[in-house]
RNA sequence: CGGGACGUGGCGCAGCCUGGUAGCGCGUCGCCUUUGGGUGGCGAAGGUCGCCGGUUCGAAUCCGGCCGUCCCGACCA
């Protein structure tokens, strides 16, 4: 259904209420989505076709490195689920049957397609094998948000890689970085591969695929040749103008100075320059410990994670008060616990510390001298810190994609294994590689919109080609825009007519929400010449002249295949 | 899970404080008008005021409970 007249296309002059994002608000006016219940989306015709054209682009992609393309429900036993120890979750969703069998919505399909494969693959003669589909997610998320951007039910393309072995699973990653790569460029789209952490999906390496964009939920840390989620990011910290060390600490008298800022001004020396303690409880048998960072830096608790391998907790006052000193006051020099000591901290300076003491500080402390230290790296980085020379800057983006390493994180407990050439049995060797087509399409808004509404890249947009036709229903513009339009649809172009009896303003209004990379105008003006204007979404230019109704056809290809 | 806000025709809102027969703009329908930037006019349809209970002669309005939605934070393969 390509004309206007016969459409559902609810174009809205205002966004919804309680629209904040800017994705939320134009996807709703637009007449692409409207929601259902909390991150629960319905995606009208127009909407569906911007999405469809996102999976398209995925499935060539995926197809092309060999991926191959099935279907896994997405209610599944509770019993898989138990197996791996993801039933647990709570972004699970869990039901009963009307025989009180346990079930669950998959929120990923790794236990489905492993358990095929640890049935359907027995001989390294089998692999590699890459297997996806596209499929409904169900997340039980504690705040669904902006729009389509955060949903409780969403399609996803996942795909499994299996392998022998960790260079194998290397291979069949790599292929997917190119995929991938090879994906987003085609979007349009501003997009990063960046580094990120593993999360609770396991495993040993991943990237993350991220679109820069406002409404987006994470941070991104970007140099030259440098791109990481902050979560994990590492640079050079910014230097700090720090006195040299005394020859031993010096205790002075902060009375209720109980916060960096309090310290630093009471003492008059930058945040920077002193050593903020950050008392922790490691859930292992290695009990309390105290991580260390510069005054103006910040304990970043995924890095910490990673840098324990284990889960922790923060301390409470109870046990800091018990284990190291007064809370507000604790600082490592004389404290009875580990000391971990973020590389940040000038191992050369002279710092001020909390003494254990309530209201008192020491001046002067070094660190290896004054308080014994293990080296970790759990700060998050910060604007203007620096890699390879390189000032780094914070952007928030939208995560649009992601590829992990999963290793035997799910082959060894669904017994999915393959006898080598020597007979051995070994356990398959896995990679999982997500994409939400909905988040590409979300971003390409966010990315691109401008006052009057959405303007598409053209490998998303719902129609190559709008043609408005003015003029009445049975007027001689109206019977040229039809020419054009089936001339336009014989070469194989998407092309939406906007044949309704409407007045003019109304129509370029909703060609511009709707943002169709391309614009011809057929009316009065240009039609004694022969001619439709035309203009490009994008910037909203004009093409001189426009193009000749004779031989429309290879002119407007032309002039779409130049568009952004 | 903590904090905040909201719920009144399809959409955006007023009315609530101070209880008395539910209103505005947009949209929709009909007729006329208009066709290069959301034309103008006349007429019309459309609402259990989120739900349940309470107070009251009388509740959109006051009180209680519940449900739903959004925002901030926590959380987020």
């Amino acid at each position: 259904m390509t004309r206007l007249s016969q459409l559902l296309l609810p174009t809205e002059r205002e966004p919804p209420a309680d629209a904040e994002a800017l994705s939320h608000k134009l996807m709703v006016r637009a007449g692409l989505v409207r929601q259902v219940g909390s991150g629960l989306w319905s995606w009208l015709p127009a909407g569906w076709r911007v999405h469809q054209k996102a999976v398209q682009i995925v499935r060539e992609e995926i197809d092309a490195i060999g991926g191959q393309e099935m279907l896994m429900p997405v209610l599944q036993p509770a019993e898989l689920w138990r197996r791996t120890g993801r039933y647990e979750i709570d972004e699970l969703l869990k039901l009963t049957d009307r025989r009180n069998a346990e079930l669950v919505l998959a929120m990923t399909h790794e236990e489905c397609v492993t358990t095929h494969v640890a049935q359907l693959v027995r001989s390294y003669r089998d692999l590699p094998l890459l297997l996806y589909h596209f499929q409904v997610k169900e997340r039980d998320e504690p705040r669904p948000r902006a729009g389509v951007l955060r949903t409780r039910e969403f399609i996803m393309k996942d795909s499994y890689s299996f392998d022998r072995d960790q260079e194998g699973l290397q291979a069949s990653y790599d292929r997917h970085v190119g995929a991938y790569d090879r994906i987003f460029e085609r979007t349009g789209l501003e997009w990063y591969r960046v580094e990120s952490d593993v999360g609770m999906m396991g495993g040993s390496r991943a990237h993350e695929y991220m679109a820069p964009c406002a409404a987006g939920e994470n941070e991104v840390a970007l140099a030259p040749g440098y791109a990481a989620n902050v979560e994990i990011a590492s640079a050079q910290p910014q230097p700090v103008d720090l006195p040299a060390p005394l020859p031993e600490p010096e205790s002075v008298h902060t009375p209720g100075a109980t916060t960096i800022e309090a310290v630093a001004r009471m003492l008059a020396v930058p945040a920077g320059a002193l050593l903020k303690a950050y008392p922790i409880v490691v859930c292992d048998e290695r009990g309390c410990a105290l991580v260390v960072v510069r005054g103006d830096h910040r304990v970043n608790e995924v890095k910490l994670t990673n840098a324990l391998g284990a889960a922790w907790r923060p301390a409470s006052d109870e046990e800091v008060g018990e284990r190291v000193g007064p809370p507000g006051f604790i600082g490592p020099a004389g404290a009875d616990v580990p000391v971990l000591l973020d590389d940040a901290v000038d191992g050369g300076g002279g710092y001020v510390a909390g003494a254990n003491e309530a209201d008192h500080h020491l001046r002067g402390v070094k660190p290896g001298r004054d308080f014994h230290f293990q080296r970790v790296d759990v700060r998050s980085v910060e604007a203007g810190d620096t890699v390879g020379g390189h000032p780094i800057t914070i952007e928030p983006a939208i995560e649009v994609g992601n590829i992990f390493q999963l290793g035997t994180r799910y082959s060894e407990p669904l017994g999915a294994s393959y006898l080598d050439e020597e007979g051995v049995q070994r356990p398959i060797v896995m990679g999982s590689y997500g994409i939400g087509p909905a988040r590409i399409v979300a971003a390409a808004v966010e990315q691109f919109a401008d006052e009057k509404g959405v303007s598409w890249p053209r490998a998303l947009a719902p129609w190559d080609v709008e043609i408005v036709a003015l003029g009445r229903p049975g007027s001689e513009e109206l019977a040229a825009a039809e020419g054009l339009y089936r001339e336009l649809r014989a070469i194989g172009l998407d092309v939406l007519l906007d044949d309704r009896d409407a007045g003019p303003g109304a129509k370029f209004a909703d060609a511009e929400l709707l943002g169709v990379p391309l614009r011809l105008t057929v009316g009065r003006r240009s039609l004694q010449e022969g001619r439709a204007e035309a203009q490009r979404r994008r910037g909203l230019q004009d093409i001189d002249g426009g193009v000749p109704l004779e031989g429309a056809a290879e002119v407007v290809a032309g002039l779409w295949r130049m568009l952004p």
